[in-house]
DNA sequence: AGATAACTGGGCTGTCAAGCCCAGTTACGG
DNA sequence: CCGTAACTGGGCTTGACAGCCCAGTTATCT
């Protein structure tokens, strides 16, 4: 894992973490395929041996570029101020807050279509795309603990595989939604699935 | 489209064919990205010249690969000896049919996976996607509506909406079943789907 | 039989990108 | 203030691959 674990001082970790949000952002734009050190390096306003020296070859800036995604992943799923959706209507305003069309058209879920172009690059960081999913799921089963907790669902309700239900509906509608450049096939997915966790309510 | 709609003898077609299987295969295997022209040109037993004479570059092999899997497709999605799944049973069926350790680890969904990697790949070919996934919808709404039509579902099931949701949940959960290397994910997602299309039966 | 498609098997050019080496300057920390 | 990290800005080699041109042979259709 590159250099990294080094002694890094505060600015060579500003200017490692800087390296990685750009790639980060190029990637999500253009692809990982397109996106070359040259442009990395220019728009993160970087010398080319800085690039090498913190990240020495593409598979180590890629890893770090999964582990920054996955993190913001973490950030971004969730609706009430800390933590993960806790009621139906949390998940619904999660839903929404990921209807819109930017997010559809720039690339789909900026941690799930880098994880689908990696897995067939032949790079070795299944390990990285398994973790940020793993990391993602157990956020999820924490807000339906909560609602289980909190009586919303009931106790025998498999919160593993509601979990798993709502992560596939994201995902898979993301996809469909980037093909038809339209939020509907995402919409019809995170709705159907939040129905479907519905069924297992006290209601 | 490349020379193809001129007139092809039927031995130009079978070579032509051949090449497009053979790129589909090398493709699934191992990605666009690292399927080269040499590798399909010996994979199909075909000179470097029929190479480009039936597809003068890479996107309209591409093209002509999208169409192909997006047919197999069809023929792959229907557990009943002919037509698309029409009863709960056979959507069962047909998602086990899918459960395999070989399709979650040899690439995921033959389409989902490809057509992920080509919309970042910046090549002009989402009308090709979008129309494999529309026939696809199409193909699937054509069983819901004999389930509606047999009463399996209520006469006011959202079918379009239902098919939406059974798409999402296989592509989604192949993704999250190749990243984890594990028909887990992708069980629970299909399961849970069918479970919710049952929620809108008769029973 | 004549035209055209199908096909071989080279070779060549341009391009793009990754990884590497080097010689030097500037900033920072103990 | 000394050592090391941070950084510039080149240049260079190597490899891969797409697209193209060519000169010729074999099969197929009408």
């Amino acid at each position: 894992m590159s250099v990294t674990d080094r002694r890094l001082t505060r600015r060579g970790e500003a200017t490692r973490a800087r390296i990685v949000e750009t790639a980060a952002g190029l990637i999500y734009a253009h692809g990982v395929a397109r996106t070359n050190n040259e442009a990395v390096r220019s728009a993160a306003g970087v010398s080319g041996s800085q690039l090498s020296h913190y990240f020495p070859d593409k598979e180590s800036l890629l890893r770090a570029v999964l582990r920054w995604r996955a993190d913001a992943m973490m950030g971004l799923h969730q609706t009430p101020p800390q933590g993960p959706p806790d009621s139906i209507a949390a998940l619904r305003s999660w839903a929404d807050s990921n209807l819109t069309d930017e997010t559809v058209r720039d690339g789909g879920c900026s941690f799930g279509s880098l994880a689908a172009e990696v897995m067939k690059s032949g790079l070795d960081l299944n390990d990285e795309i398994a973790g940020g999913f793993d990391r993602w799921k157990a956020q999820l089963r924490e807000g339906l603990t909560a609602m289980r907790a909190a009586g919303v669902l009931r106790p025998d309700a498999d919160l593993e595989h509601l979990a798993y239900v709502l992560m596939a509906a994201f995902q898979g509608g993301m996809l469909l939604s980037q093909g038809a450049r339209d939020v509907t096939p995402l919409r019809n997915a995170l709705y159907g699935a939040i129905a479907y966790v519905e069924t297992f309510g006290n209601a």
